[in-house]
DNA sequence: CGTCATGGCCAACACGCGTTGACCACCGCG
DNA sequence: CGCGGTGGTCAACGCGTGTTGGCCATGACG
């Protein structure tokens, strides 16, 4: 048995049960970004699917498999060094509206990653593969480099708790061109600012 | 019976099961905080309390009940009216690590607040009647000091969820003063600046 | 046509949960 | 002394969960 737990692209005949595959994800991303781990249960989320919850065992093997599964996230972030140096902070908090509002598996990584460990430990990976390779290409000091992403990565982790989980009134209202205003400065001021 | 599920300070004879009481909401504070609400048990916390689970429900009701004692939080925000006019950023960065870092109490509200719906309410509840009026003090255009309260309250709880939720390493391992030197500028504009 | 892997459903298991109500021990007041 | 309220334990209930294994349909292939 080739290992199918990925996602069905790539290489290979495709199988008939890739549909049902793709819909036990797409449910699965549902539940978790509406309700977090303990409460996205498998039978929710099989329901949605259209199918038996045996079904997400026998593809996913465990809820953890599943979860591991459903939060695999590629953040696409640009190459910052290709952007104007005063204006990778709008790069950034552009990119990363675009993200949320595209998709809900970062609610999902999110809310799980709040209450579970697996979670966390899901977020830092993230954080340690994606954003701060792109964090090193613009940041003046390398010693800095982790301190610098690390506070971007609080703003914009920080909006988003604010707008899209905890859902307060002023956050949930704001227009995506304020945000962009008001948070562009502060991400740039992280990432290239000479000094704190 | 008299509604025993506050606090047991203020008027009024101190009941023997007084101490019960706060072994009660210390252990449900802490259990929220490391757990959440779904994984914190009642039986968990009965078990830290060293009392039969019955007891828990007898006190407050229900969960849900024991919830809500347990976060029932007052921030302590400090006037801001009486700080000069450029320091609030610092002020307010200063109290809230205090704050984060005296009591488990803040940790267990977000990790809630996250997973469930009235976790997220009462962070919505603190947000506007604790925050909101001091930055009233110190907002220059009344129409804007929602917004602007929200935006700092995404940049505080930004760094508490990178440092003591999601524990990113570089987030856990900065200084208490790189954070204040850092932040407070972010605040001081959010609050104060004319513009965008 | 037979056969066998594949896709799918159904029924059940063991477990832990929030919650309930019956029961017991003690202390203070009449 | 008696007795009622207060603090506390114990055992159980009903429910929903993740997970398992057995059974059926179907279609590709020899």
């Amino acid at each position: 048995m080739p290992d199918r737990t990925a996602a069905p692209d790539s290489t290979a005949s495709p199988r008939r049960s890739d549909a049902t595959r793709t819909a036990i994800l797409h449910a699965a991303r549902e539940r978790f970004a509406a309700d977090g781990y303990e409460r996205a249960t498998i039978r929710a989320i099989a329901r949605d699917a259209r199918i038996d919850p045996s079904m997400v065992m026998r593809y996913y093997g465990s809820k953890e498999g599943l979860f591991a599964a459903a939060v695999a996230v590629d953040l696409k972030l640009p190459d910052l060094g290709a952007v104007p140096r005063h204006e990778v902070g709008e790069a950034l908090v552009t990119h990363f509206l675009d993200l949320w509002e595209s998709n809900e598996v970062l609610t999902a990584l999110l809310r799980v990653g709040v209450t579970n460990q697996a979670g966390a430990e899901r977020v830092q990976d993230i954080f340690r593969d994606q954003l701060l390779p792109v964090a090193r290409a613009v940041c003046p000091d390398p010693e800095q480099v982790a301190t610098r992403a690390a506070l971007s990565a609080s703003q914009l982790l920080g909006l988003a708790l604010a707008r899209y989980v905890l859902r307060l009134a002023p956050a949930a209202a704001l227009h995506r061109r304020e945000i962009v205003a008001w948070l562009a400065p502060t991400v740039q001021r992280y990432l290239t600012a000479p000094n704190p």
